[in-house]
DNA sequence: TCTGGGGTCCTAGGACCC
DNA sequence: TCTGGGGTCCTAGGACCC
């Protein structure tokens, strides 16, 4: 019997309302929506999820909170609450790293694992028992060749289910499906490939790369095909993830109108993106301004520094010059500053 | 149902240089 | 004589993901 390399995928299943639910045993079977400050009646805020009861009523991530507080009157509204979230995540990270596999973070709760073994699905189980055991969380972990088919096996493995997709059934699973069954496939994406006459992932496994290459691009053409033949990534990084940038975004409850409200929004914005760069002790070399209008346009302006730095000051004169380029006649519902760091030193 | 916040990578066009 | 070709950087926007 000849051991194997695998790559499994980990999802905690509805994991920020399953936090909540360990906080808060009583609300368990109640309609209960979480996010923002918890204010359902704040316009403009939206749910980060929704436990299974509340989406009986329509309500989903993204559901507006007034939007959900009419369609379920009873619903429980809670505050959004990253810290617990994090706290929770890290819990559940370090269960996994108990185990003999290597560990590569992905988000609050995602994780791919490399490891080598001739029975995964023992793996899986163990691991999933361990993490229910240990932190109350359940999740779902796919198996697979690569990260592709891990994540998506761990999709058709919800809630609460192992399943492996390798190249071995890849075929019989995958090549009926529409093409944004696909990891990196969105509903633009797909569009654009059923104009071409490529609606299932058969269709577009069998798609000639320099004609996909001509209409979606010369990376992103042949590397959807790639995808719709199961293959992908297949290095876990286990080293922690370098920003190559931050940002920091506000929509406000109600429009902006006046400049020197507008300019004092900003300056708060920028002087928090250089205070994250300065915690992480990254220099920061382009400096983006980022204004969202009430119909919902938005329009981005960038400027690179002449001297990369993390200086307050400079970030936050740079930003609101930046301002100078946008037009400020219309009201405006979102202001941005993003910031690109240089490489760290190595 | 008027639509969050924080990321990553790619594309296309223009500037500029040799 | 109005014209080649490549390389790199910059900018704005788009698409996707959690």
């Amino acid at each position: 019997m000849s051991t194997k390399d695998w790559i499994l995928h980990l999802d905690l299943d509805q994991f920020i309302a399953a936090v909540e639910l360990l906080r808060h045993p009583e609300l368990r079977g109640k309609p209960v929506v979480v996010g923002g400050t918890g204010d359902p009646t704040k316009p403009r805020t939206v749910a980060a999820t929704a436990t299974y009861e509340a989406r009986e009523y329509g309500i989903h991530s993204g559901t507006p909170l007034r939007t959900a507080l009419k369609r379920c009157p009873d619903a429980v509204f809670l505050p959004s609450d990253p810290p617990a979230y994090e706290a929770a995540s890290q819990h559940v990270m370090a269960v996994l790293r108990d185990f003999p596999v290597r560990v590569e973070i992905w988000g609050w709760d995602e994780a791919f694992l490399g490891a080598t073994t001739d029975d995964p699905e023992t793996l899986a189980a163990a691991l999933q028992h361990a993490v229910h055991q240990r932190t109350g969380l359940t999740c779902s972990i796919g198996i697979g060749e690569n990260k592709h088919q891990a994540k998506l096996a761990s999709g058709h493995a919800k809630p609460a289910g192992i399943r492996r997709l390798t190249s071995g059934n890849w075929a019989e699973t995958m090549n009926d499906r529409p093409t944004d069954a696909l990891w990196g496939i969105g509903p633009k994406t797909a569009r654009k490939l059923a104009q071409l006459g490529l609606h299932t992932v058969a269709q577009l496994a069998a798609a000639d790369p320099t004609d996909l290459a001509r209409h979606l691009g010369p990376t992103n053409g042949p590397w959807y095909r790639y995808l719709a033949l199961g293959k992908g990534e297949t290095t876990i990084t286990t080293t922690p993830w370098i920003a190559r940038g931050h940002s920091r975004e506000t929509t406000f409850p109600h429009d902006l109108t006046d400049k020197d409200d507008i300019t004092h929004h900003i300056a708060t914005l920028a002087t928090q993106v250089a205070h994250d760069a300065a915690t992480e002790n990254r220099q920061i070399t382009r400096v983006s301004l980022k204004i969202r209008y009430t119909p919902f346009i938005t329009r981005t302006r960038q400027t690179t520094l002449p001297t990369p730095t993390n200086d307050p000051q400079t970030i936050k004169n740079t930003a609101t010059t930046l301002l100078n380029r946008f037009d400020l006649n219309r009201p405006i519902r979102l202001l941005g500053v993003a910031v690109e760091y240089t490489k760290p030193p190595t």
